[in-house]
DNA sequence: GAGTTTGAAACT
DNA sequence: CAGTTTCAAACTC
């Protein structure tokens, strides 16, 4: 484990010479992604996901964090759930012990993390240090997430005293009260204490108090009794009352099964666990979480605070459940330290809410401490402290508390891997409704939450994976939904952003209590999104970690000269830190040396913003337009590698194609020689590419009037098309993006926006746009490929941000999250930016030529630029895109839509013309195939956009197409059909 | 388990 | 940006 003195030295000096590059202290701040977080982070801050970069080996990134959100919604009904658990005292005797070991732990770690990493690390002491007192003192406040983010092994300690006694206090509940009833029940924290124990899974549990024996005590754990428990709790409380809140509570029981599964492993070495086992208890223990949560809910009808708890105990759970997860917590490491320390920290968040709201939570956050022990659980602290963080925030508002933790651990990992599953949820949720989660709660009930746990293990482990599991994901019927939404999820590690999303409702919802009720809805919906997105997923990525795990589900580097400090390692190149199970030789990719990782991973992120993004990235269906909702259904094949394979002597047969190791098809990207992937040749994705265009154009053609001129410019566009379809590959993924369903989410309903961007995609304007964009396309694409022009968009965009993705994740989250979190106009402000990621992209070239800088929700998209370009690439994954049936036009859209979309804002168009211009966005966004699609000049000219450049002319564009749209003639056709045909539009559009 | 092959990552 | 080197995984034996 502890890497060699001799590597030591020369990852020093390599560190070194990263660190003196970045300047050590700021790492975090200093990568985009932490810079883009630290913007955003106000309201972004918490849906940091973590992300798990590279999708091969791991999807999105955004791993851990995105996965927060989900967990925090979970959190909150595993909370309720919890109280039901409660019953079983057994589990929570050992948790408290356990706690306190790991918390020490912990607390080295974080120690050492916080030195590492000055800004969040830092803070999260602080905090730590503060939640301690504050945790004392303050019995009932909300407090501030930042706080309990921060809580360290002390303050663990202390909470975890104090939470056994709420525990107790909460075990007195009746279990009886499974529904909405008011009774506090802290099972739920038992629960997830047990979880973290790892002892706690053998008994069922009831209260905090036994998991925090358990996790003391705990060094065995016994799965089957989980799964009894789990049963009885199934039986007990088969109410589905809070089916929201149940799925992340049930996700973070399954995290926290994972984590004392892990910390077992690693502590304990207790090999008992299997996988298979592991498994099972996560799946489990989520319900479990669930029932308690829904007790708790009922009881407490805190469920705002329970939320905050639930997100903790999930992450942790969650990064337990994958043993991969430390590793994939290297983005996390940040939020790791701390979650080492969180075992306090979250406990303390667990206080807080307690507090707020009573005993029940103090279980949680014993489970919290259990789970936090391991250092595995640092991931799903990141994600916690994510997700925290934006609820921090909005307490700090509050509370005034300082939550610098918001702000600094935003570091931007967790936000990656969820934002775009969090983004899609959020929109599935607004759009589906509560009852969707009922209903799938009701039938499946914990699972979703078990499958959210696996799907954010799984994306912690593999975002590239994730592209796999999305399509795995889709295949049930029942999670087809959750499917889709988990495999945009998986690829985008969405999780975390749900889980902001949730954050900022229960935030809200804390805050209003009247907003219990909605609160608790809205978790619901949230978790019902969340489950949706984890059931297939957790599926899917279970299956998939252990596939390409070495069979504890851990991927194994073998590094011998790069100290795993280079993307040669996979569990660096994934975010993750190494494991047990690595034979890696001078290992630096390990907590203890949080601070050189970070440091590397800036350096490395600062030669490519995009090396730890998901290197798969799945297409939603680019074709299937299910308006918005339930387009969604990502097939396995249109994931596709990000940049494409190299092979020349494997013929993409063999895992050397990252393109088939990724089960992904090549595309247009790929410059391989000879390609027979059996998931897709070249070839043939690029002819499918041609033949959907030309479908699409020639169907819109002929819908809007155009002629063959049109059609022309089609083929002559497919023709090109190699790139654009590779681009479309990514784009379709983008387009999921949905910018305008973002958009629509703030600015309106989710549902309309999709609605919207599908309509759009059909009127005439967008068909005209797509073919001028296709045309500005194809020129483009001839020196770009599609890849490249992607990253080309994001790297300008980000300039500093690595990961968009994750700022596509937190946008997504922003999204779901700003609709219930107007209250803060910086929120909305920046939801609304994020809203639509590819605005994201245009957002930061817009800066560039007009200066978004003019309004400060534009300078904050700026600012987000990296986030937003990643954006772009998570709306790709990100499930919510599907509603873009459109697809490729959507795609298209997402790089321009975004500074269209931003336009609009800024605009104040009205909402319809608003959403018409994303649409107009949308188009010519799918039109250039490829995001940048920088429109022609003439369109810049006949949009009369101030710049020249393209993506500035497409700002302008969009901008004028928006009013255009009002009257029916999309700017942008008038553009683009300008070039060819549509005179009449572009008199629209001029008009 | 050692050696070879392969292609990505890193370097120049 | 292209070419080369380095690296570790994948593969073979």
């Amino acid at each position: 484990m502890d890497s060699p003195e001799a590597a030591n030295n020369a990852a020093h000096s390599t560190a070194a010479t990263a660190a003196t590059s970045s300047s050590e202290s700021p790492p975090v701040q200093e990568s985009p992604f932490f810079s883009y977080v630290n913007n955003l982070s106000p309201p972004i801050n918490a849906f940091k996901a973590a992300y798990l970069a590279q999708g091969l080996p791991g999807l999105s990134s955004p791993h851990l964090v995105f996965r927060l959100p989900r967990i925090n919604s979970l959190r909150e009904t595993n909370f309720l759930k919890r109280a039901r658990y409660s019953q079983s005292p057994s589990v929570e005797s050992n948790q408290n012990d356990d706690i306190g070991k790991y918390s020490g732990d912990d607390n080295h770690d974080s120690k050492k993390l916080s030195s590492l990493l000055p800004g969040e690390l830092v803070n999260d002491a602080q905090n730590d240090c503060n939640i301690k007192n504050y945790a004392n003192t303050q019995p009932n406040s909300l407090v501030r997430v930042d706080d309990y983010l921060a809580d360290h092994v002390e303050v663990d300690c202390d909470s975890v005293h104090s939470l056994k006694r709420d525990v107790k206090q909460s075990n007195d509940v009746p279990k009886s009260s499974v529904g909405d009833s008011n009774g506090p029940r802290e099972t739920l924290s038992n629960f997830d204490e047990k979880n973290v124990a790892g002892e706690k899974l053998r008994e069922p549990m009831v209260l905090s108090e036994q998991s925090e024996e358990d996790l003391q005590g705990n060094p065995s754990f016994k799965f089957e009794k989980i799964y009894m428990e789990e049963e009885e709790r199934d039986v007990e409380q088969p109410s589905k009352e809070v089916p929201h809140l149940e799925p992340s509570l049930s996700i973070g029981l399954a995290s926290e099964k994972q984590q004392c599964e892990e910390s077992f492993a690693q502590n304990a070495g207790g090999g008992q666990l299997d996988g298979y086992d592991c498994t099972r208890q996560l799946m489990r223990e989520p319900l479990q979480g669930v029932w308690g949560c829904e007790n708790y809910d009922e009881n407490t009808g805190v469920t705002s605070n329970v939320t905050a708890q639930n997100i903790l105990l999930d992450d942790s759970k969650a990064s337990q459940i994958q043993c991969g997860m430390r590793r994939r917590c290297l983005q996390f490491e940040e939020d790791t330290s701390n979650a080492l320390r969180n075992s306090t920290i979250f406990p303390r968040v667990a206080k807080i809410v307690i507090n707020s709201r009573a005993a029940s939570s103090s279980s949680v956050l014993k489970s919290q401490h259990s789970s936090h022990v391991a250092l595995n659980v640092a991931s799903s602290k990141k994600q916690m402290l994510k997700l925290s963080q934006p609820i921090t925030s909005l307490f700090a508002t509050r509370c005034s508390g300082n939550s610098p933790l918001a702000g600094s651990k935003p570091s931007g990992i967790a936000l990656h891997l969820n934002s775009i599953v969090n983004a899609v949820p959020l929109a599935r949720v607004s759009s589906t409704s509560t009852r969707l989660a009922e209903d799938y709660m009701s039938v499946q009930g914990m699972k979703p939450a078990s499958t959210m746990n696996c799907h954010v293990l799984e994306n912690m482990k593999s975002c590239l994976i994730s592209s796999n599991a999305v399509g795995e994901a889709s295949a049930s019927n029942e999670d087809e939904r959750h499917d889709t939404s988990a495999l945009r999820a998986a690829t985008s590690s969405t999780s975390e952003s749900p889980g902001a999303v949730e954050h900022s409702y229960l935030l809200k919802h804390i805050e209003n209590p009247e907003t219990l009720h909605d609160k608790r809805k809205l978790c619901s919906e949230h978790a019902e999104s969340f489950e949706e997105f984890n059931q297939p997923s957790p599926r899917k990525k279970m299956k998939k970690s252990l596939s390409t795990s070495d069979g504890d589900g851990c991927k194994r580097c073998n590094c011998k000269k790069t100290k795993c400090l280079k993307l040669y390692c996979d569990c660096f190149a994934a975010g993750i830190y190494c494991g047990e199970p690595c034979a890696c030789q001078g290992c630096f990719n390990r907590p203890e040396y949080e601070d050189t990782v970070l440091e590397t991973r800036q350096q490395i992120e600062s030669r490519n913003p995009l090396a730890f993004a998901p290197k798969i990235i799945q297409r939603v269906n680019e074709f299937q337009e299910n308006n918005g909702e339930e387009g969604n259904l990502t097939t396995p094949s249109s994931a596709r590698h990000k940049t494409g394979c190299n092979c020349k002597k494997s013929m993409c047969l063999k895992k050397y194609c990252e393109c088939y190791q990724a089960n992904v098809g090549c595309s247009g990207g790929c410059r391989c020689d000879g390609c027979k992937n059996v998931y897709g040749r070249k070839e043939e994705y690029v002819a499918t590419g041609h033949a959907l265009i030309n479908e699409m154009m020639s169907s819109r053609v002929v819908e809007q009037r155009f002629d063959g001129a049109f059609n022309d410019k089609l083929e002559s566009v497919s023709n090109n098309t190699d790139l654009l379809f590779a681009e479309l590959n990514d784009l379709p993924n983008l387009s999921p993006m949905t910018p305008s369903l973002q958009f629509s989410d703030r600015g309106k309903g989710v549902a309309k926006s999709r609605l919207l961007s599908g309509k759009y995609l059909l009127t005439t304007g967008s068909d005209v746009t797509v073919l001028s964009s296709g045309a500005k396309y194809t020129k483009t694409s001839k020196n770009l490929e599609s890849n490249d022009v992607l990253l080309e968009t994001s790297k300008e965009v980000l300039a500093a941000g690595s990961f968009d993705w994750r700022m596509d994740y937190n946008v997504g989250i922003m999204d779901q999250s700003s609709p219930i979190c107007d209250t803060d106009d910086n929120v909305c402000h920046l939801t609304t930016l994020l809203g639509p990621p590819t605005t994201a992209r245009a957002m930061s070239i817009s800066s560039n030529t007009r200066g978004w800088s003019r309004d400060p929700q534009a300078q904050a998209c700026h600012r987000s630029g990296s986030l937003l370009s990643r954006g772009s690439l998570h709306w790709r994954s990100s499930p919510i895109t599907p509603e873009t049936g459109l697809g490729e036009t959507k795609y298209l859209e997402c790089f321009e839509s975004d500074s269209r979309l931003c336009d609009i804002l800024e605009d104040d168009t009205p909402e319809v013309l608003k959403e018409t211009s994303t649409p107009c966005n949308s188009v010519k966004v799918s039109s250039p195939n490829k995001k940048r699609v920088s429109p022609p000049n003439i369109h810049m000219h006949e949009l009369g956009s101030i710049s020249s450049g393209g993506l500035k002319s497409g700002i302008k564009y969009i901008l004028k197409a928006v009013p255009s749209f009002p009257s029916l003639t999309p700017c942008i056709d008038s553009k683009s059909s300008s070039d060819k045909t549509a005179g009449n539009q572009e008199t629209r559009s001029n008009s």
